[in-house]
DNA sequence: TCTGCAAATGATAGCGCAATCATTGCGCTT
DNA sequence: AAGCGCAATGATTGCGCTATCATTTGCAGA
């Protein structure tokens, strides 16, 4: 276990085997010894140079910049308590919808000077748990979680952290602290809104990763349909599979060869399954929109430029990336957050996959 | 700057304003004193749970979930310089290349107990320094950076990290340690020796946010060409902001208008500005591939699903996160790596988008 | 001239944990 | 019965830094 630090040593050009001043760790106080001052000083000079004159600040700097020393932050983490470092857990890398939150996330943490430390935890809230308290073991300074499907011993480390936590994607009845998402129910009821408006009657709906905001969509699609006398429950095609493209012109044909192809809309729950679904009517020579409709969600930029373009809700991700960071950091600095629980919004863009007028 | 707890307290049932157990952090002594043990037999049923007989170590267990004990990584960290922290720096968290080789870090990453620190360098060398800088800070284990553009500085910071370090994406002339990576000249090259190969004569090259790899790339198909005696310098159009399908196909427009049309093959740099050259053509009613090839790169998912299907250039994306992380746990457990350098290769997925033989 | 006060700098202690070495007790060999 | 080795547990120390309080210096105001 010792020794692991034999590998990049050969890239080095060892000039002796007489021990060399950069074989040790450089601290701060050999900072301090080579530049005259206490360690004390050092320290200011690294985190509150303001509190130091400027000609000890600049001998003490060129002495930072000629040893190369770079603070041990688990040291300053530990003797003051502030890690600068917050804690965010998505359920998925490699949906593009939780990477541009964190991109929002990412830009303003960055900008005031805090780390992001990213868990994944697969859509599981008990692999959720694990991660949650990976967190918390770095002790940072905020958490920004998705969603509210917490287990209940999840619920209560984070509540005994005391620290500024948002949930975001979704709104929730009772979020843990803080709470930034939009209504997929209503979401999904509006959609359907829509296509009844452009005169579609049998809408079908596919979904795949059944995870509980695709549900919320689903049931808004449900209720909108019911209070139309629309609702058939054979017009429904889901997967727990990932969605993919393909899994959408999978779902789409099973859909359509269910029903034998009497569905003239598909409201799809994001946005990849819509282009499997749209590419997939393509090569079934079904019109799209004149025989059928086609309805995403997320509004990915691609939509907008196949042909027909296709119809998707827009949601903020980025902006709620945005939002939550900027919350927490209020909180970290004592202001005010005007309201705890802030709903993004989200915009059907009506585009020519589903307007048929 | 201090009282900043006070935000979450009022979600926890107040119980009464006596000082409550639960207000201080919960340290291993804690767990120690109510468990009847030293702190070190704690730590021990922690980290080397074999090495503490079964009774103790289910009593100490006992005690740790009851108070909800969450170690403290930085002062573990401080005490043992062992930080259980990988450190990976790519430059773009909004591009699927990036987050898919994540994916396999992070899976690989996880797996082991490491947590994985992310920096994002927005494609600069100066702020890639500096987000190494902070990297270094937490005293990673490892680290996994993109490409082989850091500044001088940095390299110098990474070799005195005397941790493995892994450069990912391309293929390096001298590593700083490590390198997994494919030959992206080489494979332009080859894209261009496909279309030549189906007949297409007039190949023209778009390209946006030109990094180091994307480069490569060109320069691979200005090789191709003038191998060929039919590079022309007019059939390149690139821009440097950043790739998206909406550039892709503006570029496509402003390609075929300075060409006037003469072009018959367009190699994009990336899939995204490839769909928007096809969905651009589809709409300027030109044949594809009949007319045009069209040939995108990195073999995104719903590429092989439009119609016509996109000819790409597949890269292991996940598997370069995968071999990396193996790389770095190797030389960490003191095991032998086949090779420092690591050559992923490519392959052209030639579908319909560039058949017209 | 002296007092008083703020700005600049330093000395000390301790954050929470694990490395290290010490101690105990037990079963085994001879 | 004495000695040995090992497994299980504990006491001490220090990782590198910052909070806290102490000290020094410079200078304005009386």
């Amino acid at each position: 276990m010792l020794a692991k630090n034999n590998n990049c040593v050969q890239n080095l050009p060892m000039k002796t085997t007489k021990k060399r001043s950069s074989d040790k760790k450089i601290t701060l106080v050999d900072v301090a010894d080579a530049s005259g001052v206490s360690a004390i000083t050092v320290s200011r000079v690294i985190n509150q140079p303001e509190k130091v004159s400027e000609s000890l600040r600049i001998q003490v700097q060129k002495a930072i910049d000629s040893l190369g020393y770079i603070p041990n932050q688990h040291a300053s983490s530990l003797a003051s308590s502030r890690s600068k470092v917050i804690g965010v857990a998505i359920p998925s890398l490699s949906n593009i919808v939780f990477t541009e939150v964190l991109r929002g996330i990412y830009e303003v943490m960055g900008a005031a000077g805090y780390k992001v430390l990213l868990v994944d935890t697969h859509y599981s809230p008990l692999e959720e748990e694990k991660m949650v308290r990976t967190l918390l073991s770095q002790s940072p300074e905020g958490l920004i979680i998705t969603g509210g499907d917490q287990t209940k011993a999840c619920q209560n480390f984070l509540q005994k952290a005391r620290i500024p936590i948002v949930q975001i994607m979704e709104l929730l009845a009772e979020p843990i602290d803080m709470n930034v998402g939009f209504a997929h129910g209503r979401a999904g009821f509006d959609v359907v809104q829509h296509l009844l408006g452009q005169g579609y009657q049998r809408i079908g709906f596919i979904g795949a990763r059944m995870d509980p905001r695709v549900q919320q969509r689903m049931q808004g699609y449900k209720l909108a349909l019911e209070q139309a006398g629309k609702f058939d429950k054979n017009f429904i095609v889901t997967t727990p599979e990932p969605s993919s493209t393909g899994v959408g012109g999978e779902l789409f044909k099973s859909l359509m060869a269910s029903t034998s192809g009497v569905i003239d809309a598909v409201f799809c729950v994001n946005d990849d399954l819509a282009l499997g679904a749209l590419f997939e009517a393509q090569r079934m020579n079904i019109r799209v929109p004149e025989d059928l409709a086609i309805c995403g969600f997320n509004d990915i930029e691609v939509g907008a430029y196949t042909n027909p373009s296709l119809t998707s809700v827009s949601v903020g991700r980025y902006e709620m990336g945005v939002k939550a960071s900027e919350m927490i950091i209020r909180v970290l600095n004592d202001k005010p957050v005007e309201s705890k629980k802030v709903d993004m919004g989200y915009e059907i863009k009506k585009r020519a996959s589903t307007s048929r007028l």
